[in-house]
DNA sequence: AGTCGCCAGTAAAACGTTTTAATAGCAATA
DNA sequence: TATTGCTATTAAAACGTTTTACTGGCGACT
């Protein structure tokens, strides 16, 4: 062991075991050959001192940091508040620990109005942003700084890299789900920006209306309000005569809004009126009754996005769209057929 | 705009400005006085040339990465499952907020078994390190390596910079309101490892059961299988003839076991029998009823543990114990008086 | 007038690695 | 023997900042 005086360099290891800095280098690395006899001294040497690498030299020789970010953009999280949060949380845990597997760190950008300052100073190979819009600035700032970026349910137009969130199939799963639980005429509350998750719905949305010839319903709320917003639709709704046995509403904050508005109103779920949300968070579980949502396997989600952006940081690629996997139903007692 | 071929350094800067590249350094840093038409000139090189200081170099130079790590130790957080995740993920969520502000960057290191390894290749000015058991491995490799540390329900015996989690106040309080909902005979089912949290919950139980003259049931059960563990627990007291109308049982995965049990002999919560918690995540809120648990304000511990580790690492002080927000009660349906 | 102190700026060193180009040693081939 | 080719190693040149020590210049005070 050596005093705690001064920094221990791969130069005071080279010189204990006898040989050139370079190749204490070498053996570390692994990127050349070093003889046997040669790499054991200079690993007694290592240990001996306590050496340990200065990361941030090392990151400067080579132009690798060894992390990425996972970033969540701004408009799009002040509109959803904080059960956005809690999506983007659920897939940095296991970002993280992909990118672990992978000798890479995860560094976490919140939204929160700060961010896009502090991502200029912060070093990184490469981001997951996740659910931008299109014309995001994170995006651009990206694109300009030339970071590898790998979207997770990006926005139609985009060229880069994406997985892709199969928003179409998971409108889809809800919309059969209630119609099979028994409900005959159902609105659509939605975000009122051309998200794409907003935009798959109401689509698909309107596709269903057409083929089985019912009533279309659509309502827009800002996300701005989306608690207070969605309750009020509902009050509206009820108010002009319209009646409704269940409700489609995507975006968890509307789901709660729609669900205070019902008890406003003493309607009962699932009795009277069926609910379904499509993220499975603190809300729709904390709901009574608890919300039926959908599984969209975000862990896997976010280690295939990992792994893809450590792939394209490598080789340097370009890379497209890939798919996730199968999202599922998850059926709870606001959608119970009696 | 300078083509893309080469990057544009603080050189090029300062030949654009027709300054010395230091000069360019102190506008950048503000650490120095620079003349206003001096600044007004570098900074239009900067924009013109578009400039981006190369972090990896600037670290090297000041030894400063401006990036913490969040750490959930390993053998904790495997014995607790994916709860302890939720539980590290939502101090997260606000500590990557705090850490912004100030314009550091927040690492996550999930507890999963490469994340020792993982440690030593990344670089970080200072760890916070979530619920640590005494002589952690992790701890001692940051004590090894220099790093600046505050742990977030730290270990009695630590000397270094700690975040208290008022368990014993968590603690009573749940005791408390088991004893104001009607329960007169409850056991204590707690994890057997030497936590914190859990010798906290044994001493206040005990020190209850003495002043009151309530029978002494504890029950401890190896965090490893905490689940099916409570629950066996839970048929054994029953099988062994004991009574109870209430269960108090801080561990979440424990609680759900215990749930499972009750359902099992057909015994009613609460009306039979009160259930209490400690950690409000997905599984108090999931569970049916829902289950009483306590608010231990994270978002506030996390953003007190972000500061004083950042106060910490800019001051070079040691340290030592800051206490939390206090706790506060959230009353469920699981411990509802009839 | 001389000295002092401050201001804005500069040149060069330093930070600790990795990488490049060169080299010595040695065996195999011609 | 001379040439070639290969291996393990080295010396020195980067990488792009920040910092240190120094310098002119200028105004103010003795």
């Amino acid at each position: 062991m050596q005093a705690l005086n001064k920094r221990v360099t791969v130069v005071d290891v080279a010189r204990a075991a006898g040989v050139s800095p370079g190749t204490v280098s070498n053996a570390l690395s692994g990127k050349r050959r070093v003889d046997a006899d040669t790499r054991t001294r200079i690993e007694a040497a290592i240990s001996d001192l306590g050496y340990r690498p200065n990361l941030a030299a090392r990151h400067m020789r080579t132009g690798q940091t060894n992390t990425i970010a996972i970033i969540s953009t701004m408009p799009a999280a002040v509109a959803a508040g904080s059960s956005k949060l809690g999506f983007m949380m659920e897939i940095a845990a296991s970002a993280a620990a992909a990118a672990m597997q992978r000798d890479t760190a995860l560094i976490l950008v919140p939204p929160i109005a700060s961010a896009m300052d502090a991502l200029r100073s912060m070093a990184m190979d490469g981001a997951l942003v996740v659910e931008p819009e299109t014309g995001d600035p994170v995006l651009a700032y990206l694109e300009g700084a030339g970071i590898p970026t790998v979207c997770i349910g990006g926005p139609e137009g985009t060229t880069g890299a994406v997985v892709e969130l199969d928003y179409t199939t998971i409108a889809r799963l809800l919309i059969d789900h209630l119609r099979d639980a028994g409900a005959k005429c159902f609105p659509l509350i939605v975000g009122a920006s051309p998200r794409p998750g907003n935009l798959a719905f109401k689509t698909a949305y309107r596709e269903m209306c057409a083929r089985v010839g019912m009533e279309e319903k659509l309502v827009e709320v800002p996300e701005a309000r989306a608690e207070s917003g969605a309750a009020d639709a509902v009050t509206q709704l009820l108010r002009s005569g319209y009646r409704f046995d269940g409700i489609l509403v995507p975006t968890d904050a509307m789901a709660t809004g729609v669900m205070q508005a019902l008890r406003a109103h003493n309607l009962d779920v699932p009795a009277q009126v069926k609910v379904t949300t499509r993220y499975d968070g603190f809300r729709a579980r904390t709901e009574t009754p608890q919300l039926t949502a959908v599984d969209l396997k975000l862990d896997a989600v976010a280690t295939l996005a990992t792994n893809y952006l450590l792939d394209v940081i490598a080789d340097g690629t370009k890379g497209g769209r890939i798919s996730c996997p199968e999202p599922s139903l998850i059926i709870r007692a606001s959608s119970r057929q009696e």
